[in-house]
DNA sequence: ACCGTGGCTGTTAGCGGTAACATAGCCGAT
DNA sequence: ATCGGCTATGTTACCGCTAACAGCCACGGT
């Protein structure tokens, strides 16, 4: 807020002028702007009528230093234009909608460093809570986190060591699964693309556990592409184009999200490549998106609005007396859509 | 924040806390935390040493009363999944990074009514500034964000009145600047697509400059169809097999976001129809994910970053001297793509 | 008449910082 | 020695609101 210097005509108005105008005391106008305590018909029609009249929005700030309470929950996410992090807000907007909760978002970029000053930016606002994407964080990170004194909720993965608690899936295993899925199709030359990002933790971990599970099949992956930055969708559709140039034996392309593999499917579908019998695809979310394309991608789901829901129950059932932290793990349901040949 | 009862042996700390380690006053604490005024070098490490090793977090709420100074902006917008708003938050968070500023992000659906309480919400916070999407807002809320006593910016249009200051395109004039070179094309037997959200006003007003073209070359939609919800990529394909067999005549398609026209252009591909030479189309946003598509849909790029710059130029620029109200109006360029034939 | 009770309103004392104004040294100039 | 002018630090008075407690009054029971 800037500050007007010297008198200024339409100052910013406080309890003082509301009680003034309705000619009761502050406090009597605090409680029924909140609803609190016992205040008489006549006494609450008036005040609100000044208060409205008056043009009155309460000022938070000094509600908070007093009450020592905030309704505000710290939201913090790598990025808002992967459509997975949206959707993770969308849960928790909804589930906190009703508790008198209110989310603040916060952006990494997927740089811990700037994590970490997100943080420290977000717990100087003392929330009531804290629901930040990944497990992996700074120590500084963890430390400040585990400081607060309020409830914090890892979400998306639970392959590590939360904090507090934790809401999400295993990446290492939902990549394990998929690569069964595949191998039992009867794919077996498999390749991989994906995104380079050295701090995508959870594709990472995907890619782990599905390696893992080719090894344990006596495979290895046929080849592999990495991208980072631009569009997905082209990025997918010149990643693919490189690897069945690079490796034309592959059978099969496993990419790291949706908005690629859609990128590789539209490319298969324009070389008129036989999808799922010469060349199978798979990606990873399960994206609205996909719904539109001319084939069903082959995708996992990764219970994004259910893992807001319930990272925001957490908060909002801490809200008084808080507990030791709990991990909910969430399964996500493989999609076969028409990209993998029935087995 | 929950408050425990009675002693908790790791109350969160306060100034005291680290003026009584570090032996200074906790003005000199203050000081040293924010840098401002001076301290002896010696002094200054010792503090700082002390509060890194308590791990004290400053607190926002007590610092913001005292100083009638919050660095926060509040920004609020209709929705997250849209990819148009993630983009405008860039090019805010981009500009406000060095300003000290942060923005604070609030979502409305596309409610007039959830707008008003998000508004309310946030001004209760004492914002620095306000950058909200759009000119249409209930008169309580245009009431609020005038006597906030605060910048505020309208995004995204400005084909009507501002409270304060706006920044955008002209939605009519892109309307009408598509319509005339569609037109030019000598198509002849144009159809709209499009949102039925009553509340999404710029793709109303793009329709509105679009018709009024029309009419000022003798023609009128040949057809038209809406949707809401669901895959916009989905909804794209259904509306225009809808339309194409309804109207079978048709020759141009005009949809309302480059979503739905892209699921467009992927039906009438697979439906092997000649584009852009019997059916042509044309979208509206410019969005990242067209270059990924077989065929590169005609649309017009919104600005969305530039607005997001501008809009947080203005804040930031008013900091301390609140000017009156500016306008600055962008202009989209229109990006023909392979969807029209050439004229 | 007396007291307890419950409904309504007011008073007081902070919440944890910061602006603005002291104050205490210490230096060189006079 | 005195004084002005620094620099480095401390003191005081709030910021706007709310928790906790204190009144006050009408009313019913005894």
């Amino acid at each position: 807020m800037t500050k007007p210097p010297g008198v200024d005509p339409r100052r910013t108005l406080t309890l003082r002028d509301v009680s003034e105008a309705s000619g009761v005391s502050e406090m009597t106008v605090s409680r029924v702007l909140r609803n609190r305590g016992d205040v008489s018909d006549a006494t609450r029609e008036r005040v609100l009528e000044a208060a409205r009249s008056l043009g009155y929005v309460p000022n938070k700030i000094a509600g908070a230093l007093a009450s020592q309470r905030v309704n505000l929950v710290g939201v913090i996410i790598p990025s808002l234009s992967n459509m997975v992090f949206p959707e993770v807000l969308t849960g928790i907007s909804d589930t906190l909608e009703d508790t008198g909760l209110q989310p603040v978002v916060g952006v990494t970029n997927y740089s811990p460093e700037r994590e970490e000053s997100v943080i420290y930016e977000m717990l100087s606002w003392r929330p009531s809570g804290m629901i930040i994407a990944g497990l992996e964080h700074t120590d500084a990170s963890r430390a400040m986190l585990a400081q607060a004194g309020i409830p914090i909720v890892e979400v998306m993965d639970i392959d590590g060591d939360a904090v507090d608690s934790a809401v999400g899936i295993s990446h290492r295993r939902a990549g394990r699964q998929m690569a069964e899925a595949i191998i039992a199709a009867g794919y077996r030359r498999i390749a991989f693309c994906g995104t380079m990002m050295p701090y995508d933790h959870r594709a990472r971990k995907r890619l782990e556990g599905f390696e893992e599970a080719l090894h344990k099949a006596g495979l290895d992956l046929a080849d592999r592409e990495y991208y980072s930055g631009g569009s997905a969708l082209l990025k997918g559709r010149e990643m693919t184009e490189a690897v069945l140039k690079r490796t034309p034996d592959v059978d099969f392309l496993y990419y790291s999200n949706d908005m690629i593999g859609a990128g590789g499917l539209l490319y298969c579908l324009a070389q008129g490549i036989d999808v799922p019998g010469k060349v199978g695809l798979a990606g990873f979310n399960g994206v609205e998106l996909l719904d539109g394309l001319p084939r069903k991608l082959a995708t996992m789901d990764a219970c994004r609005l259910e893992i807001g829901r319930r990272a925001a129950q957490i908060i909002a059932g801490k809200h008084d007396g808080v507990i030791g932290g709990e991990v909910i793990e969430l399964f996500p349901t493989l999609q076969p859509g028409d990209t993998i040949r029935p087995a």
